[in-house]
DNA sequence: TACATATGATAACAGTTGTTATAATTTATC
DNA sequence: GATAAATTATAACAACTGTTATCATATGTA
């Protein structure tokens, strides 16, 4: 029994960062078993040997890169109160750092290959879900402060969150276009505009 | 020569459309050669006498998919004037249809394959310059006209439609959430207030 | 030290992929 | 109807995939 965490863990953790960064980098396609071990310096047996199969390591970055992003929006939100939260929740995701860019890239690879993938599909529901409750929860809290118009339909308006924080994302990421840090805010601002 | 179309045109529309089905359903992983094929009716001779290689086959997919969003988009531009257009133009290509669903879908795996494919990010790089080109055009007429305030950043703001428009489209296909007709012009229509 | 287990490397396996060449068949042209 | 060309089918090829088994080595334990 060791002190610190288990090998085990500390192993899927650094496989897991290196296949974010090589499917980051070249999509889903580049990431094969053999060039994820390239990546990581070792060989193939260190992917078998900690990991069932492939799907399971995919698995498992997918959920390192939501559990990441959880921890990032849980940080920005005890930093505020009120109607700003839900201001600073979305620019504390939206990919406006090296660490987010190669999330959001990650994160597309795996909406995009989902479609022919019954264990993405579900995995993604699943956290859709999640951050769904959550933005639903951040809601029902303003909305019981009178902050934003008592007769909005919460479950609609977190998917609409959800909606204009994607398409700002995706388009900041697959797209061309670069938004100053003012750009955002001013999309985000609107945003709220549209609640409050 | 034919008085109509080439057969070689015809043919080309028809494997587009078969792989477009098939993209759809079972994202690109699964839109082997020998897939496509079948889905077809026919053997692989057919796809290498038409096509040079895989990759101008999917390229020609993409082509045909925005071509027709292209033609949707020009339709419903024709049907109105004024502010309503930017409305009537955004929910007409919305995946509120068997075919734009399937459109979108294909879509979205073309994005997530984009990022290890240089092709793919140069093909999709142009049609996001002609979509946003169009937009700004018809903001331009907008803020002519004085619908729009006069101190609107058109370059931001194509992209900030397009950003939107992504937003609502993604959402409706990868994630669980279904959207009324009404919910979507509850968001398109927020989106114009914002600009107004 | 001796043994056992965990770890990591290597190699072989069957399956699938895109590509290419060749064969069979149809279609057009004279 | 004979010949040439275009079209469609078939097959073989090398490269790559994930999986699995086997090997060597390191680590820990008694």
């Amino acid at each position: 029994m060791s002190v610190l965490a288990d090998k085990q863990t500390q192993w899927r953790a650094k496989v897991a960062t290196a296949a974010l960064g090589l499917i980051s980098r070249e999509g889903l396609q580049g990431a094969s078993l053999r060039a994820i071990a390239r990546e990581l310096g070792c060989t193939t047996g260190v992917l078998t040997h900690y990991f069932r199969n492939k799907d399971e390591l995919l698995l498992f970055v997918l959920e390192t890169i939501m559990e990441r992003l959880s921890v990032i929006l849980g940080q920005a939100a005890r930093e505020t109160e009120g109607l700003a939260r839900l201001k600073v929740m979305m620019l504390a995701i939206l990919p406006t750092t090296p660490e987010l860019v190669t999330i959001w890239r990650a994160w597309l690879a795996f909406v995009g290959a989902a479609l022919g993938d019954r264990g993405l599909v579900e995995e993604h529901e699943r956290h859709y879900a999640n951050f769904k409750a959550f933005i639903r929860q951040e809601l029902a809290a303003l909305q019981a402060a009178g902050e934003i118009h008592g007769d909005l339909d919460l479950d609609f308006e977190a998917a609409a969150w959800i909606a204009t924080f994607d398409g700002i994302g995706v388009n900041a990421i697959a797209g061309p276009q670069v938004y100053s840090p003012e750009q955002l805010e001013t999309l985000v601002e609107r945003y709220l505009k549209t609640i409050s």
